[in-house]
DNA sequence: CCGTATCCATTGTGATACTG
DNA sequence: CAGTATCACAATGGATACGG
């Protein structure tokens, strides 16, 4: 259910008809919300899943509950206190558990929720888009890269 | 809709097959990447996506070309510097294509190209997931958050 | 109309050292 | 082991004003 808040872009409809012509789907890109809304759903999961770390951190714990230490090794030697940082974050949307375990020396177990496993497909689809294309998006940019500088030749 | 999902990573439930059609896609997470290598296909396109306008450019242009001015009102009034920059990358990577026609006043039409018409599959469902879940991940933000502050008191 | 130039606040990220 | 503390820095992002 969405009840995307919207302020700005359907107020200001001072384009020509977004929405009309090409009401192919029922809810439009145009409803999907605003950026500077910061409950705009797409905004609150790209900025979660669009930092540096955690869409590693989510895909080395689709594979197994892992401690702190062992995260740190999977993603690949991210300083201590941002990957805190970034568990903490999953922490707190309900994404990852925490569990600690009263032993000397301590150990602390995270391990996906449900709701962290389902997001896994959604960024399957994206992971799986880059490996396709992102030799298309590598070979674009070099040709515009190099087509700068012949430029100012 | 969306109807994505190909199953390309979920399938990777233990050793089983490792049968052609997923050879790519039968790549652990492990292998997907190091966040630190600037060529890591989902650091490039999560780089990319996950900035603050692209996602929302994608939608404006995923129904009609537009015009910079109307582009902007699209996405709800962003800073004419930030859609450039925006605009700038997209067409860098071959995500859009930008056209000037010799007019006066000027005109400039950006359009998606196949690839990045390509790439509003993943994204949508990754909109989709927000849209279905970011109640969950609010809720679990309150009761984080005031979890906090109760325990505080 | 389609941008650029300038300045600035905020945030993200990281190295390093230290502690219960 | 599992973090915290501190400092530093680069990258975003935004407001405003101006130019071709």
């Amino acid at each position: 259910m969405v009840t995307v808040a919207r302020t700005s872009l359907s107020d200001r409809s001072d384009l020509t008809d977004l929405s009309d012509s090409s009401a192919r789907s029922a809810r439009s890109w145009a409803d999907r919300g605003d950026a500077f809304d910061p409950d705009c759903p797409t905004r609150v999961v790209l900025d979660r899943v669009g930092d540096k770390w955690t869409a590693l951190v989510i895909g080395a714990l689709s594979e197994q509950v892992l401690r702190f230490t062992e995260l740190r090794a999977a993603v690949g030697g991210v300083a201590p206190k941002v990957l805190t940082q970034t568990l903490r974050a999953l922490e707190r949307d309900g994404l990852v558990t925490r569990t600690v375990h009263a032993q000397v020396p301590p150990r602390v177990d995270y391990e996906l929720t449900d709701l962290g496993r389902s997001l896994i497909v959604p960024i399957a689809a994206l992971t799986d888009w880059a490996e396709t294309h992102v030799g298309e998006i590598l070979a674009a940019r070099e040709r515009s890269d190099s087509a700068v500088s012949a430029g100012s030749m």
